[in-house]
DNA sequence: ATGAAAGCGCTAACAA
DNA sequence: TTGTTAGCGCTTTCAT
């Protein structure tokens, strides 16, 4: 293994020349640093990073916490945090664990552990903050993304979940549908909360009543759910049904259409996020779009930016939702 | 920052008896462990990497390197990975880039920084020959997944893509086709090229005329593709498409329906890979599975033997692929 | 079974 | 502008 030693020796200077020259710490006699970099040619040197690890407590890579890298919401906004961490020579290390708890005492102890110098957490649930405290106790660079939280100050660049919500659902009603069902996610994620709320209050200020079903956050879920709907006399038949994510929103319209209904014509259908796959021209999902590649670069900026200048206030990004109309959303 | 120190003072040893119950590389009498255990929980205590990996040469990491995290594949592969990793107290760092280039250069760094303990190569294309040849001269612990390599001798886990091309073209033989076009993947990737063999002599084994479309890998192009094809009148027309890959499969019956003809009455698709997509109601593909999960488990365990043994043969695990028939091929 | 101490490769304080 | 050197926190050899 080739050293900062063998560097000096072959430069003809001291580890410490060499070291500056690495990483322009110091002003540096343009003939020696010539020769130094000569020298880390020859022998093609890379610094250990253990080594500059141990010394300067930084180990230019970050961790981003997701709940499921299944989930095809998550791969873009990891690769917005890539591209940005990348350009500042920092890599990005992805935990994803089905299990929440397990996922972030994982992290904490490699925070612990001295490996990452900072994190980005992707959508965790409510229950979750009692962890969440204790790292914005240890004063750790950390930003949240794709989450809203109001008991605790913490650094956060998210979507603007409520009023995406309630543009789709005022979009629904201006095309005359007043029975509308919402879909909700998972039961605990501020997410889910934000836009069934933004659906609630459009509901109302048009003087709707709002009805909320269990989509549970899943193609399967919510498939057996719009199932139940269509098939139980007691509901007056909705016209239009809002998921509050796309995938629900797939399982929502192969349930129709399992039930010989058709998508829009019989019942219109609104997902949110706008997957990849929403665009397909056998899909055509009206949908409210999450600028997700977008979230996860500017959650990337933000936490380099806390981490050079630690004393700065505590932000918050709000990005803007966009409503994508395609083809799953008929008139009345 | 609690050190080894802190816990050699409390517990009244020396560090060299702490770090002994820390690994485990000593015996240690049982009322110091006790002591030293009970400084540890005290100080809340957790050893440094940096400092670790500085003198143990070992970071307990490993890196995936993935062609595109954005492709759904590639996600349970990755899965699978972290699982076994996981619980050998390895950290799993994804490694993805759509320039090639760049993406193994950047793996090649950190391994040369020591940051990498092993690296899981996932589905590379024939032109980083070069780059992997020079990782295996440097005997690093490297293991391909998803990929079959002739020229250099690399551990791999790899599936039969052959044989898994060669069973979907004999189903579609089997139900009277003849008339079967194969849409291929990615040029350069020896997994396409593996298929297409499948095909091609499933084909010629049966007398029948093997034909070839560029597919690309992607839903764009063979969405294009089909168009072409279903207007092109030279083209006798076909009544099956076998995709290679499940991805290309969407594309290529979203056109086809867009024609006003329909799958499977007009004609067959078989995909290949089993997305996780495919089995939704209103798609039903039948495809090749390939266990992409399994796929990441054996490659992380290979991984993890040829670390500990590192004098051990090479190894070249080919896991099965399953021909899974849902609704997309009809009899002729 | 245990301790003293060297040293992993690097950065940076201090001295020149 | 440059060199000498201490020391980051840990593992492990050598001595006991």
């Amino acid at each position: 293994m080739v050293t900062i030693k063998d560097i000096a020796k072959l430069a003809n200077v001291s580890t410490a020349t060499v070291s500056y020259v690495l990483n322009n710490t110091r002003p540096v006699h343009p003939d020696k640093e010539k020769k130094v970099r000569e020298a880390i040619k020859e022998l093609n040197y890379v610094p250990n990073s253990a080594a500059r690890g141990l010394r300067s407590k930084k180990n230019q890579t970050i961790g981003l916490v997701i709940t499921d890298i299944t989930n095809p919401f998550y791969p873009n906004l990891a690769k917005g945090c890539q591209e940005v961490l990348k350009q500042n020579d920092y890599t990005l290390m992805m935990y994803n664990s089905d299990e929440q708890h397990d996922q972030i005492s994982n992290v904490v102890r490699h925070v612990r552990e001295g490996k990452l110098d900072g994190i980005i957490l992707a959508n965790l649930v409510t229950t979750d903050i009692d962890n969440l405290k204790a790292l914005n106790e240890l004063n750790f660079p950390t930003v949240i993304v794709h989450r809203n939280l109001k008991n605790i100050n913490m650094d956060s660049v998210v979507v603007d979940n409520y009023s995406g919500a309630h543009a789709g659902t005022e979009h629904l009603i201006g095309l005359g549908h007043k029975n509308i069902i919402f879909f909700q996610g998972i039961n605990e994620s501020p997410v889910t909360i934000e836009r069934k709320n933004g659906y609630i209050d459009a509901m109302k200020t048009n003087g709707l009543e709002p009805c909320i079903k269990e989509g549970k956050g899943s193609y399967q879920a919510s498939y057996s759910q719009t199932l139940k709907l269509i098939n139980d006399e007691s509901q007056k038949n909705p016209t239009a049904i809002f998921a509050s994510s796309d995938i629900m929103a797939f399982g929502v319209m192969d349930a129709v259409k399992t039930q010989g209904l058709s998508v829009p014509e019989d019942i219109s259908v609104i997902g949110y996020d706008d997957l990849f796959m929403s665009s397909w021209n056998s899909i055509q999902l009206t949908t409210v779009r999450v600028p997700t590649f977008e979230l996860g670069k500017q959650a990337a900026r933000l936490l380099l930016r806390k981490m050079n200048n630690d004393s700065e206030k505590k932000n918050h990004l709000v990005l803007q939702t966009e409503l994508i109309i395609r083809k799953t959303c008929n008139p009345l």
